[in-house]
Formats: C-alpha cells, structure tokens, sequence
DNA sequence: TCTGGGGTCCTAGGACCC
DNA sequence: TCTGGGGTCCTAGGACCC
C-alpha cells in the first residue's frame, strides 16, 4: 500500500508577493492585471476572496466586486523560484517528487517511515519546513492514493494538514460534492446533477455499467475516483517518472481585436519564435504545426498540418502558421486571439536532403545566436527579418488580402 | 461575468492500408 | 464490384487543470 502526499501551496501568487511586499499582508489582493485590461485572476488574496473574487475570473468583473483590491501584474520568474525552492524542500523528504503545476506536487513518501516517522509527523515536519525556508503557507493532503491526497490537501485549506486513514477513503469522499472529484467541471457537474448526483456517495453506490454507458472511459474512471482509487491517464503511473512534453504552444490575446494584416502577421512571426525557441532549448523537433484563431464573437478555430519532416526552426513554423493563416482567416474580420502551438514532438530531426540539411544547419546555428542575445539584451532585440519587414511589405504592397498564390517568398523545397 | 495562457486527455470522423 | 473489419494516422473540437 502506498503513501502519498500532495502539497499545494496557498494563494501561491499571493502569498510570494508578500514576501517581497509585506504591506500587501491582510489587504484584497488580486494577481492577474489591471482591472481594466482583457485578461482573468490568476491569484486572489483570502482578503479578496470574501468579495466574491477568484481565480479564473475576467479582471473586470473582480473590480466590479471589489474595487478596493490591489490589482498586480505579478512577476512569473520569482514565482518559478519559489517553486523551485519548494522542489528542493520536498526532495529532501523523497527521491519520488513530482512537480504537478508551479504550485502543486506529489511525493511518494512509502517506505519512508524509518526516516520521517509515520505520514502524519512527516508531514507536519514537511510543512513546518516549507513555512520556514520559503515564509510560505501550503496544505498537505496524505492518503494511499494521488487522487485522495489532492482532494484532501484541497480539504484542508488554507495551511493545514489531512490525512486519510487507508480503508477510509470512500467514506472521506461520500460527502463531498461532485465538483471535488479531479476532473469534473462545470459541464460534468452539470451532466450529474441532472441525474440526480450531487455527493461522491451517489456517484459511488451507481453500478459501473451505467457511468460507462453514459460517460464511456471517463465514467469508468469516474467510477474509480468516486470510490477513491486512481484512475484515468494521468493519475496512473509511478511518481516523478517524468514525461516529455507533448506540445508547446504560445498565444497572444490583442487589447483590442484587430483585421491589421500587419499586426497579425507580425505577431504570428513573434509567437513562431517562441516556440521555436523553446523547441531548441529543450533540444525537440516538431512535426506538426497548429494555428489558432478567435474572433470577436470568441468563436474559436484551430487549424493544423503534419510536416514531412520534424522541425525547430522558427522559419519552418513561421511558413507553415502563415500558410495556415491565409487559407482560414477572412479577410477584414478583426481577430481577438492568435496562437500556434508544435506538437509530434520528436527527439531528432525528420529525415532530410542533403540540402535541406545544411540550410537547417545554417539556420540553427544562427538562431541560437539570436537566442543568446535575446537573453542579454531582452526580447525585442532580435527579430525575423521576414516578421517586421519583408513579408508585410510584400503583403500590404502587392498581395493586401494576404491571398493564396503570392505569398512570402520561401527557399524552393527540393 | 465579457471571458489569459500554458498544458493534458478524450472523442469522433475520414483517409488509407491490409 | 454495392462491399467486412481492424489498425493507424491525421485533424478538429471540447472538457478540464492550474
């Protein structure tokens, strides 16, 4: 039988700006933007969440709420340094840790108990040092299984520690509501409810048969879960196995929807970089290519392609996004959201020409110098050639419409 | 309520192959 | 030729998580 711990921390967002503004202790705080731009609350203060505030909620309707609240921009790279500060507190507690989120990670702590004690000291010890190397709260869920710990670390919210007792696991979810289980939303809440489910218990005493007849695989699982057992695909597995990634993606929402083929295509140069970059940083190729598009209404469409051979140049992603992008968007329609995402992810190049080869050698070796200075000097240093000038010229001068049949000039494929 | 950005997993249909 | 079944790959969309 094993022991699993899931940690989460506190209104992580938060609570790290305290520590680096300690007058912000007690007051409405909200992590996101400012109340007026476009955009939702990715951390809400306790202070702010009395107001009706939480995470995932559009900025302004948070300031309609409570207008009061500090409204913070926040700052990404301290955050991943307090995660990782975390990381090597819990590492110090188990070889099996895994990072679930920035905020949130499992520990394998079985057969630990000769080092840390039985679950409950470990995991008080655990949370002390967290508090005292990071100035930071967290709550800790224990329980045999990665599902049961995380709805108890959910439980025992804010600062506290829950363990439940093996052989106690069903009767600790039966009165829960549905909505507590990972993995149900608003849309299968819904679905349950209109079933007349509203506790775990109902969910649980159902026969299997009728959650896979209604749901299919996901209310197999859902009937695991409702019994607490892990089940569905990522819950399966040891801990801290590590996975490689299976896509990378970027995306930009404008501040205010623009037709400007200008802009668009700029921004779709910006955001092929950057995956680009991330491709070469972590030493991945791409085989297939992902454009997303919104519009006004926030009707959404993504349109893909599957190259011949796997990709990590900026200039392959950026032809084939382009491509993408010419072929499904109208024309003059103002656009909210551009995204592309890589996905196929491979360890090695595709198979290429000789000639391919050397041009992707070249490419390479000239991008990595651009990403080194970009590191120095900040984004906006370097950019595509094609992304700020070129293409957009060509488009606006002798293809406004961005049609099919005259686009980018592109190196002949052999 | 006027809705970010980065991910994962699942489903379903069509193409294609044997 | 009026027509099966299974496997795999690809694409599109959607639910969900933090």
């Amino acid at each position: 039988m094993r022991t699993i711990f899931h940690l989460d921390m506190d209104a992580f967002f938060v609570s790290v700006e305290e520590v680096f503004d300690p007058s912000l202790k007690g007051q409405p705080v909200v992590v996101g933007g400012r109340p007026d731009q476009r955009g939702v609350v990715s951390a809400a203060s306790y202070a702010a969440r009395k107001f009706g505030v939480h995470s995932a909620m559009p900025l302004r309707t948070a300031h309609q709420r409570c207008p009061q609240a500090i409204f913070l921009d926040g700052h990404p790279h301290r955050y991943r340094e307090y995660s990782g500060k975390v990381f090597e507190i819990l590492q110090e507690y188990s070889p099996q840790v895994e990072m679930a989120s920035i905020d949130e990670a499992y520990l394998d702590m079985t057969g630990t108990e000769r080092l840390h004690g039985p679950p409950l000291k470990a995991a008080h010890a655990l949370h002390e040092a967290v508090k005292t190397r990071t100035q930071l709260n967290c709550s800790i869920g224990v329980s045999t299984s990665r599902m049961v710990s995380k709805v108890a670390s959910d439980q025992a919210k804010p600062n506290g520690v829950l363990w439940v007792l093996p052989g106690m696991e069903a009767r600790f979810l039966a009165p829960l509501e549905v909505r507590q289980i990972p993995g149900v939303g608003k849309v299968t809440e819904k679905a349950l409810h209109d079933l007349g489910l509203h506790r775990v218990g109902d969910l649980a005493r159902l026969e299997e048969s009728f959650l896979k007849e209604r749901f299919g695989q996901w209310g197999l699982a859902l009937a695991g879960k409702a019994r607490g057992l892990d089940a569905g695909a990522w819950f399966d597995g040891e801990i801290g196995a590590g996975e490689a990634p299976k896509s990378m993606s970027h995306e930009h929402t404008f501040d205010v929807d623009t037709a400007d083929a200008g802009v668009l295509d700029t921004t779709l140069a910006r955001l092929s970089e950057m995956v680009g970059r991330r491709l070469r940083e972590q030493d991945l190729f791409a085989r297939t290519v992902q454009l997303k598009l919104r519009y006004q209404d926030f009707s959404t469409i993504t349109r893909a392609r599957t190259l011949d051979c796997a990709t990590q140049l900026d200039t392959d992603l950026l032809e084939e996004a382009r491509r993408l992008f010419r072929k499904n968007w109208k024309a003059g329609r103002p656009v909210r959201l551009l995204g592309v995402q890589a996905s196929s992810l491979e360890a090695a190049p595709g198979q290429m020409s000789l000639l391919e080869d050397e041009k992707s050698r070249r490419w390479s070796k000239a991008l990595e110098a651009a990403d080194r200075l970009r590191d120095r000097y900040g984004e906006s240093a370097v950019s595509l050639g094609s992304a700020v000038g070129g293409s957009f010229r060509q488009r606006t001068h002798e293809n406004p419409a961005g049609l099919p049949g005259k686009g980018p000039k592109t190196e002949p494929r052999p």
